[in-house]
DNA sequence: TAGAATGTTACAGG
DNA sequence: CCCTGTAACATTCT
């Protein structure tokens, strides 16, 4: 399943396909996690233009002309993937045709993926938004004696970090993701802060150079740490593992354990 | 080939 | 009531 990154990338690839599209026809495969009635959402969308396609946390959001969104969740397992006539399409959850023939589905082997219609905006600040201040970090990690990689993965503190970026993130600011949350030094968060946003981006823009005009596909040519085929930093120093959360873990003793 | 997989949530226990 | 940790979800890929 993409990261922040991949679906920063396949946001704005959706939306320079599709965009001033009409959708022509919507079929929903698999409606367990859609909140609203098939025929409600396909009332609300169909014949809609596509205005806008962005990326709020790990969803997706489709902007129609009517202001109805189409919030598209991955889960663990979910993919975008282009649908032609002969495509033979297994799992598929929801399946957007526009006119004109250009067609993509949400396919989830798991069924997890999560369509939503007009879901409700969230409060809690996007990895990437100007409210995830040093301060706002400061502030949530002062609160918190579980591990710091547990708290960048909380979508409930932070949005849009999962279990890749988040060992990233921690190398980069080396620290100990098994660190306790309110034991971090300030000028350690302060680093921290930074690193969030600077590897976010610069991840970004690699997945879009490699991915110009796909709505799938799993980049990890640019991860230092995270993997298992991975077996020594940039700097030489063994990768260690770990679980932290129940979530496989890849770490260096570089990194300093705050407790 | 048995186990792991880039997420979330329900649930149990403290 | 709040917080935390764990298991389950269903299938594919290695």
């Amino acid at each position: 399943m993409p990261e922040l990154p991949d679906l920063e990338v396949f946001a704005a690839n959706l939306e320079r396909r599709f965009k001033n599209k009409k959708l022509a026809r919507l079929d929903v495969v698999v409606d367990k996690k859609l909140n609203v009635s098939t025929k409600e959402v396909k009332e609300k969308l169909t014949g809609q233009t596509v205005k806008a396609v962005k990326r709020e946390g790990k969803t997706l959001q489709l902007h129609f002309s009517n202001d109805n969104v189409l919030g598209l969740h991955l889960m663990l397992h979910g993919r975008l993937q282009d649908v032609t006539e002969t495509t033979d399409l297994k799992h598929a959850i929801i399946v957007l045709l526009f006119e004109g023939g250009n067609a993509f589905a949400l396919t989830d082997f798991q069924k997890a993926a999560t369509p939503t219609l007009n879901p409700q905006q969230s409060t809690i600040p996007d990895a990437l938004s100007d409210q995830i201040t040093e301060n706002y970090l400061q502030e949530k990690l002062a609160k918190k004696k579980t591990p710091i990689k547990t708290v960048l993965m909380d979508q409930h503190t932070i949005r849009g970090i999962g279990n890749t970026y988040a060992d990233e993130i921690l190398w980069e600011a080396r620290i100990s993701p098994m660190s306790t949350s309110k034991a971090i030094p300030v000028t350690k968060v302060r680093e921290l802060h930074q690193v969030i946003r600077k590897l976010l981006k610069q991840e970004i823009a690699h997945i879009r150079k490699m991915l110009p005009n796909e709505l799938g596909g799993e980049i990890k040519d640019f991860l230092k740490i995270h993997g298992p085929r991975i077996v020594a930093s940039p700097t030489g120093k063994k990768i260690m593992v770990n679980e932290v959360g129940g979530r496989k873990t890849y770490y260096t003793e570089e990194q300093e354990l705050f407790q």
